[in-house]
DNA sequence: TTCCTAGTTAGCTAACTACCAAATTAATAT
DNA sequence: ATATTAATTTGGTAGTTAGCTAACTAGGAA
C-alpha cells in the first residue's frame, strides 16, 4: 500500500495514470508527452508496476501500458476510509 | 497540490493524520505514538502544516494541532476528478 | 530571575530518488 | 546472420529526505 503512495508523489506520474485512465498507451507514446530521456520515464513506469497500478503488455516491439483500474479504485477506496471522511469522530478511544 | 501528494507519501505522516483525524492532540501527545526523536516528528508536523493539511494552535507551553478536513478532502476530491472514476473514457482525444 | 517543560531549528550523516548517457535485451525484417 | 526499432537495465552524479544529537525559543511556575 505504501508503494501506491510513494507512485502517486510524483507529477510525472500521476500524469501517467491521468493519460492512461483515457486509454492504453506504449512507453513511446507516453514518452511524447513528456521533455524527459526514455529512461527516466522507464523508471516511472517500472515503479508505477511495482506498485500494482499499471501492467504492460507486448506487442511487437512495443509494450503497451494498462491502468490497473481496480487497484487505483481500491486504494482510493482505502484512503477514505483510512481518513473515514464523512464518519463521526468517536470520543472514548485513544 | 503535490505537497499534499508528497505529505501522503510517508507512513508516518499519514498516521498522524489518521490520529488527527479522531480528535486534536499536541505534539507530545502525537509523539507518544511513534518511537522516532521530537525532531523528526517536528519535521513531520511542519511538512505537514505547510502542504495544509493541518494548522496548530499554541495553548500555553504546548501545541495543539488539528486536521484541516477540508483540505483533505478537496485534495482527495481532486484525486478522484484527477481518474475520472466511474466517468466514461473518451474515445476521440490525445 | 531562574528553572522546567514543550517544541522547533540547526547541523550533520546515511539512505534514497531523479535524472541522463551508454550498453543491453527483445522482436521483427532484410 | 545482420540491421532496425522499441524499451529496459546499468552505472554514475546531483539533489533530496529521514533520521539523529545538540542547541535554541516560548511559556508558565517558583
Amino acid at each position: 500500500m505504501n508503494r501506491v503512495y510513494e507512485a502517486l508523489a510524483h507529477p510525472t506520474r500521476r500524469q501517467i495514470i491521468a493519460l492512461l485512465r483515457r486509454r492504453e498507451r506504449s512507453a513511446g507514446e507516453l514518452a511524447e508527452h513528456f521533455d524527459i530521456a526514455k529512461p527516466t520515464l522507464s523508471g516511472h513506469l517500472r515503479l508505477l508496476r511495482e506498485a500494482g497500478l499499471i501492467y504492460g503488455e507486448r506487442h511487437g516491439t512495443s509494450i503497451v501500458y494498462h491502468l490497473h483500474l481496480s487497484l487505483l479504485e481500491e486504494a482510493l477506496g482505502a484512503l477514505l476510509e483510512m481518513f473515514r471522511i464523512g464518519s463521526e469522530r468517536s470520543v472514548d478511544d485513544d
